[in-house]
DNA sequence: GATGAATGAGAATTCATTCAT
DNA sequence: TATGAATGAATTCTCATTCAT
């Protein structure tokens, strides 16, 4: 009952109701009802509901980035942060289904305001995959005639695109066992 | 149907419009006012709005996908093929910005009926890379041991990745240019 | 069903609803249903709830300005003039009992954007007042060691009060009849 | 309960909160922080809302009431009586301009229910006005052939219009320097 | 007496779609 | 075919009031 329950409540709620019903039929109402308070209460600890929204990305993708963070620095090279990177981005996905579907489908429906809201967080971990990128060309394990900034679109398209293909084949398969190919595809490439 | 001229004013419109208003403020009337039509006859043409948003795609992608197509069967090598896949990727994007904020930006913003319509449009060009794909494992140009399913989400996670960034930084460098540097990222990865 | 039919049953409407319901209780659906329209038709003739209302004030206002003014146009003196003025002031809102009750009771509980349309409107029928007093003072008839402003605030805040007087006493008495009386209290005051 | 401390801070809250922030926008939760007491608090000493805007009227109005008695009651005949009602009308408004601007323009938004509680206070000072009336009719220097009920019309509603008018040109002349012309203009009217 | 967190009813407005002309 | 006026369902947020502490 201590440190604000009624706003996590409300959190939790917010992202079962989005996963479950899906962004357009998530209304203020039905969060209230699924986090049970009553709706007025919403707005004693939100603005709106955008507002809602924009916290429930910027709680979940805090821990999310804080994990990674915390699994890269662990390591020694520029190769095995980038493989923690990767194992952390899918383990940390498949422990949370709910905040799975709402991240790599429903909130990418959501109008330009919110969407300018969620970027700025995902700059966030944009930039931890620039550290890693950063670190190995410190570290020679990179070469300098790249483009570091293509290296990272390749990173996050690629762990974006597994993940959402495996979130729309309903989460069938395990994601994690992809960790060490995808980890070779990258660094290694597809051609011999 | 689709060789009437109204049609295709109509899907003209509806890519301009929202490209220049964004998906969440293009109301029919908006695009019927551009088509120079009125609101009604549009549901002559199209059975509701989904079918407007769908049919901009699967008459668009379609000359995407075709361009693509046509493109990589002039080549003899995956490499090479791919090669032309991604440069035919960015070209044709680039010499239509509205078509690209439309599919990058706009239309994801679509709700999950119409984004499953949307999917399976563009099915067809995830077959136009896994036939590359296929091609390589029978010339021996790309190693059996990976699973082409992950490869396939590698490259077109990578494209997409990197025409949303650029579309996102307002399309102000040429993405054209970013064509040999991805191909090499992609196959051969960046780790020395 | 010539000239905007639609636009006058919504004014007409507007008037019922609101002196029968009270300016708080008239929602925007029961004067749709009223005025045998959809709810959404409203909005095709009229910006919002607001421009509902100011717009029955113009038109009822301008009605009952433009009769005072042609009434004493037809009057060769100041005196003449205030009678007609007075006579008409309340044989107008006489015979439209819900009008009274609009401008007398109702619409005075807008909020302060409305009031402040309401007052421009208003003034018209101030400037009229003003014409008779300024006709007065060249003709003699008037002293001019009188602010005309005072006399003017004499001369509404007189007709207003004994019109609210009469409203909130639910019309039961004949309010014309007081038009000589009010016009000599007004003209010789009530002092020997 | 009148004479807890709290009772008045709330009274004296409200008036202000009012006056600034205009009817509509004066929530309960407001005039409480301006008061210093809790929200719950107010509902010690008040029924509901409206009691308090009641509690207002009937408080202010009633020392205005009291200050407009004895100083007529001071005087020995109707016109002085007169004379002396309209100099602590506008006098009293003058020095207290939030309760001038409350009284004038924003109780008047209040809804029908409330308006009638406060016709009911009105009506005290409408009494007065009415014994100054009555005074004049013995006297002899109010002429019998007057309905006095025309008088108290004219009397009130042209103190009422003159002090709207004040108020809404932002109280930025002399009020009381009007006190005699308006005493000449009512009891020997504007005719020559 | 005092608090203030929690409650939940209530209403304006938009816009995809229809259908009489 | 083509029109465009009319339809009406659907949802966020505010704020007076309560009541457990």
């Amino acid at each position: 009952m201590k440190d604000k329950p009624k706003y996590k409540q409300i959190i939790e709620a917010a992202v079962e109701v989005i996963a479950e019903n899906g962004y357009h039929a998530s209304q203020v109402s039905k969060i209230a009802k699924k986090a049970k308070v009553a709706d007025g209460t919403i707005y004693l600890y939100f603005k709106n509901k955008e507002d809602i929204l924009i916290s429930v990305f910027r709680e979940k993708m805090g821990t999310f980035i804080d994990g990674a963070k915390r699994a890269i620095d662990d390591e020694q090279t520029a190769n095995d942060k980038l493989f923690k990177l990767i194992e952390m981005h899918y383990s940390q996905l498949s422990e949370s289904p709910y905040l799975a579907i709402v991240t790599q489908l429903e909130l990418r429906q959501s109008k330009s305001e919110l969407r300018h809201e969620i970027n700025k967080v995902l700059k966030s971990y944009l930039d931890v995959i620039d550290s890693v990128i950063e670190f190995g060309l410190e570290t020679g394990e990179i070469d300098k005639k790249f483009n570091p900034q293509l290296i990272r679109q390749m990173i996050f398209g690629t762990l974006d695109e597994s993940v959402t293909t495996w979130v729309m084949k309903s989460q069938r398969y395990q994601l994690v066992e992809q960790v060490e190919e995808m980890h070779t595809l990258l660094t290694k490439g597809f051609f011999k």
